[in-house]
Formats: structure tokens, C-alpha cells, sequence
DNA sequence: ATTCGAATAGTAAACCTTTTCTGAGGAGAG
DNA sequence: CTCTCCTCAGAAAAGGTTTACTATTCGAAT
């Protein structure tokens, strides 16, 4: 069944059955009203490949992440989702597992269906790769870096406000001994983490400790690992930040593995705020990096490139602390308040720190 | 560029370059190489939509999938991806977010895509809305239960095993009094893990507790919300078994607040066996239901149809029982031991048991 | 030498739309 | 009443591929 049944069915062209569903005023209201009918009453939608085919658009935006089974993703895809089916768009999604092979095979993807824009976030460099959709003028979104060209922008994400706030929050509890557990450092995103925690680390007069930054990989494991390095090191230090949330789960379940209490022994920080920091035990503290702003503005970004109404190069994503119970103060510090919660209460609930 | 180019490059018509792609066997070897050399200098794909258009085939099948924030089904997800991947298709995955409107925005993109094949993994009751689907004669695979027409294939999870392994691991550790939280009633899996359970309940002897079968809703705060009733009911439990793991973890989080432990005041048993059960504190006695099985079958069932190779109308996935730690002896037996565990060493690791 | 058949390259139709261009009909102006 | 202009429907081309059909070549069989 195509639109030439429609046609027949309402005694009119199949040009004007194509008009009626795309709505072009031209066409007489009494006739589309037949039109229409004809569609109720076949079942008819059109097909989507012979659309594109001749109309060069497939209102479809690519979306390439780096991990469906990281939660931050799923939660990042189902803004873009939102906002891009909002929009009359639909969406194509692509992960690389960070593996390059499967980078270009994402990429190929997303030129074979002739996605009209992409939006990358992996958080990582693989431009060499990406070069592909450039030179085909696919206008594409990167996170932090891009190649300065045309059809492209950045969502710039200010990582320092939100880990500054991070630190001096520990800073304000009494730490002085926090480490830093990075995400893979060939990521952009997890050099600029790691930057803007040595930058807040000095601005809050704290000496920085080599040692104490560690190279994780953005998993559970990755955390754990870490962890275990932190563990066996000559020195502890009393509070540890991470470059994601998975890393800080993995961390609290090695640190309660260790016999050590959170935030009693160890206060530990998370970043990207991922749903699951509320149900930690206990709730975990981490610095929020909206996945709604960062769909929303890569959603933008792209139909402005598409549509070319003036398309931003640069959109700036917020970050900010958000307080939970997985922060308090340094261990050997307000030893009467330390005493105070040895008994029914649970830990976190109530010596953590609220701002 | 299209295949026009690369034929005149290669000096030979576009049918033979089609063939050349397709590796059809006909077309002579020379010419084949030559061919392929004009497609690599050219860097040359094929557009898929008038390939799908003309040859009816778009190698693609769709997934449709309740919920993608819940970590169950990104895991799903790329398993089905990456058997899909394998065998030559893409696939198209869309979330429905227990909202009809958007199972039939779904089903839409569904059609238009024109999926080859689609696998409902909603673990619920929408027939009425995928009669579109089967009207097209497009195959389909569902969870536990579907309409029986050619072309559908059904995955028959064996809740009854995995769910009896887990009373049958409580009663063997003393519990008499087991609750039960179930997902939204109207999904038929909710159902059968219910049903399963309360018959595994009668095979050990233990009598039904009516008010100690809560209805969740598969979320962190459906967890959440049913441990509320059950703390302020006449009677506790001292064991809870949970429709799927995100239940669990809210389970685990409001018994943290209301100042218990798992599992020495209570114990948990999830369902699903996500990544993440390994890491929560105490890490999650769970069921586990392989996503890779479950994707392998969806796949290989579809895959069945539409090549027409004798699809099985069944696919049978198995269940089991993983202890971990967040399953142990019912609060007031076994004094012994609790007076032992009650130094250092965390709660859990001392005294919970494994088969 | 002629015919036949196999192998394989090329031609053209088909897939289902959108969109440009053409043309019909009606209204308004002279 | 005729002419012009405007509105809007229809015809037809275009989009990039696959594939059925046709054509060519070559070798083998008669």
C-alpha cells in the first residue's frame, strides 16, 4: 500500500496526497480533509527511505556515546531522545565501547543513514576518525573539544565551578589530604577533571600529591582498583573525588570491603550525579553535570546547524556540588560528635555535613 | 557521489558495481577488484535508503524496551546489538516508558523504519497496539506471552527455577517470614514472578502472607515506597525477595535509613542480576536472567523468521540463584555468631551464608 | 563452420516519494 | 465579454539503488 492507494482512495493526485502529509497550505482544506480520511482509513504512514531518498532530509540526528552500560548515557539518551522527537527528529544511537574499531563502524552508521547531524560524546578524542563526517559537511556537536570548522560546535562544559565547589567543600569539613580518581587521561574530559582539581586544590592552599591521583577508567572496577592502589599507599588520605559516579560506587563498596566507613574513615565525592547517587549507602555526594542541558543544548546546536539558523560555536554546560551524606569530616577531627553516633543510628545520617 | 561515479571510474556499469558490493558471484574477478579499488579511492558507501527502498530489505530490527534508564535494559541492549551486529543487521531501539502513547509512537517509527523484525522486551501487555505490527506480518518476539500467529516467537523465561533456588536458600537459612515485592501487576512477568514465587512459598511449607505481597513498580522509589508499608505493618518479615534489583537497592537504601541491616535484620533477594548487585553494600543476593541469552534468543528467532529458516515458536531462558551477601540467618537465631560479628569486621562478610 | 549454451556485462524498469513545472479554472478588471 | 492574474491540482522528473531481462563473448559440440 503506498500513496498512490491514498490517492485513488480520495479521487485525487498522488502530488496532493503527498501535500496533505506534508502539510503545504496550497492545498484546498475540502480536498485534504478527503485526503486525511483515505489515510485513517488505509492505515497508510509513508515510507520513510523513499522520503529521504528524493527529499535529501532524514530529519534523523546521530548520537555517538562511549557506554550504554554506564548510567549517565542511558540518561543522556533519553534526553536527546525527548528533545529531538520534540523537535520532529528522530535519533540513531551509536556506542564505541571505547573502541576505535567499533568508532568508524559508528561513523559509518551514521553516513550510511545519512544522519544529519552527530553528536559526540564520548568525552574523548577520536577526530582523526570523525574527519569522515566533516569532509560530508555533517554538522556535529563535540563535548569540551572540537576541531574549529564550520557545522561544528562545542558544548563547553565548565568542569572547574563544580569541582572547586567539591573541594572546598572538604576544605570547609577540614580535609587537607584528598585524592583524585581520573577517568582514562587520554580523554579530554578526564584531563580538564583532573585540572580543575589541582587548580582548586591550590586555590584552597592544599598541597597536591601526586600519589593521590590516580588514573581509574570511568567503571565500577576502575574505582575498585584505584581503590586498592589508595589502600596499600604509605599515607591515607581522608577524602577522595572522582572523575564519575561509577568510580565513586566502585570506591565506597572497596572502602566498606576494607572495613572502613563512609564518610567516618573517608569522604568521597562522585561526579555526573547519575540517578543512582541518591540510593548509595550512604547517598553519595557528587558534583551534577545536567544530562538534560547537555541533550538539550546538543539537540540545539544541531538543528541550528541544520535548519542554519545561526548555530552557536560554543554552549556552556553548568556543573554544581550537590551535598550528600557521603562527605564529612576528616577522621580524628570533633571526636565528640564521633561519639555521639556509635550507637543505633547509622553512620552518615548523623554527623554528614549539609551546606 | 553514488554508484554512478565509482562505475565510471572502474570503467564498468552500476550493475556491476551493485554486484560487486553485494558480492553477487557472477561478476569476474578482475572487474570486482577493480571495482573495489574505485570504491576505496572514492571512500564510496552505498545509501541505504534506496537500497531498502528497492530491494525491501532494510537488515533492520527493532527492540522495544520499557525503560532505559533502568540498568537492566542497556545491558540488554547491547547484547542485542552486538548478536544483531554480528549477523548483519542494525537495529533500532526505542523506549516506551510504560506510556501506551509512546508504545505507539514506537510501533510508528517501527513501521516507517520498516523493521524487519521486532523484539518486544516490555515484559508487559500492549497487543492490542501491535496488531499494526501483525497486520504487516513483520515477525515478532515476545516475553513470556503473545498472541499465537505465525511470525511470533515467544522467549519463556523459567521464573519458577531461579525463584524457588531463592526461598528455597531463605527457608534452608531459617526464614519463615518472606515478603515479596512485585512489579506493576498489569506486566504478565510481574505476575509469573509473583504466582512463582508464592507457589515456591507452598513447596517449602511456609504459609502466604497476603500483606507481606507488596506491588512496586520496578523503580529505585517503587523499592522504596513498598519498604515503607512493609516497616509500618504489625509484623516484619525477615526476608524480602524483589520483582527486579532496582527494587532491591531501594529496599537496601530504606532499610539503611530506617536504621537496619542487611542482612542481619533482614534479608534481600533481587531479581535480574545487574552489573551492579556486585557492588552495593552488602553486595545483592539476586536471580539472575541472562540479558545475553535473552538477546541471543530475540535475535536468532527473528533472524529465523525473517530468513525463513524454521523459527521455533519457543525459546526457553533459564533463571539461578546468586548468593552474595545480602541473604543470611533471620534476626534472633544464631546468637552465637552475632556476638561474634559484632567487632570490626563489617556485618555481611562474617556471617552471611553461601550454598 | 555452424549452432548452442554458459558465463557475465550492460540496459532499463522498479521501488515510493517529493517537487518543479505545467495547465486548468475561476475571479476580477477593463 | 475578454483578458489577466491567481490559485491550486496534476503530470512528470528525480533521487540511488537492485534486479530482471537482454546482449555479448567465448568455448564446445555437432
Amino acid at each position: 500500500m503506498d500513496i498512490r492507494t491514498v490517492a485513488e482512495r480520495a479521487n485525487v493526485s498522488i502530488a496532493t496526497v503527498s501535500r496533505t502529509i506534508n502539510h503545504v497550505p496550497t492545498v484546498n482544506a475540502k480536498m485534504a480533509k478527503r485526503v486525511w480520511e483515505a489515510i485513517r482509513e488505509l492505515n497508510y504512514f509513508p515510507n520513510s527511505q523513499a522520503r529521504a531518498l528524493v527529499s535529501g532530509r532524514t530529519r534523523l540526528l546521530g548520537l555517538i556515546v562511549s557506554e550504554i552500560t554506564n548510567p549517565f548515557f542511558p540518561e543522556l539518551i533519553q534526553g536527546f531522545e525527548d528533545i529531538a522527537v520534540e523537535n520532529g527528529y528522530e535519533i540513531l544511537v551509536s556506542s564505541t565501547n571505547y573502541d576505535p574499531r567499533r568508532m568508524s563502524l559508528c561513523i559509518r552508521r551514521m553516513l550510511e543513514r545519512k544522519a544529519e547531524g552527530v553528536a559526540v560524546m564520548t568525552f574523548g578524542i577520536e577526530e582523526p576518525l570523525l574527519d569522515q563526517l566533516a569532509e560530508r559537511n555533517i554538522p556535529m556537536v563535540f563535548v569540551d573539544q572540537g576541531p574549529d570548522r564550520p557545522g561544528i560546535s562545542l558544548l563547553k562544559v565548565d568542569y572547574h565551578h563544580g569541582i572547586r565547589q567539591g573541594v572546598q567543600h572538604l576544605a570547609a569539613l577540614g580535609h587537607r589530604n584528598i585524592a583524585f580518581i581520573s577517568g582514562p587521561i587520554r580523554l579530554h574530559s578526564a584531563q580538564s577533571r583532573v585540572s580543575a582539581f589541582s587548580k582548586s586544590l591550590t586555590e584552597c592552599g592544599i598541597a597536591i600529591n601526586q600519589d593521590w591521583i590516580i588514573q581509574g577508567d570511568h567503571t565500577l572496577e576502575g574505582g575498585i582498583t584505584a581503590t586498592e592502589k589508595l589502600l596499600t599507599g604509605s599515607r591515607l588520605p581522608t577524602a577522595v573525588m572522582c572523575s564519575n559516579d561509577l568510580t565513586a560506587i566502585g570506591v565506597m563498596h572497596k572502602v566498606y570491603r576494607a572495613g572502613l566507613r563512609v564518610p567516618d574513615d573517608l569522604s568521597i565525592i562522585g561526579f555526573d550525579d547519575i540517578h543512582l547517587t541518591r540510593v548509595t549507602i550512604p547517598p553519595l555526594t557528587s558534583i551534577q553535570m545536567s544530562r538534560t542541558e547537555l541533550a538539550r543544548s546538543a539537540v540545539n546546536a544541531l538543528r541550528a546547524h541544520v535548519e542554519s539558523t545561526t548555530p552557536h560555536r560554543e554552549y556552556r554546560i553548568d556543573t554544581k556540588l550537590v551535598v550528600r551524606e557521603s562527605t564529612g569530616y576528616p577522621p580524628g577531627t570533633m571526636q565528640d560528635l564521633r561519639g555521639l553516633s556509635a550507637n543505633g543510628e547509622h553512620a552518615g545520617a548523623g554527623k554528614s555535613a549539609r551546606h
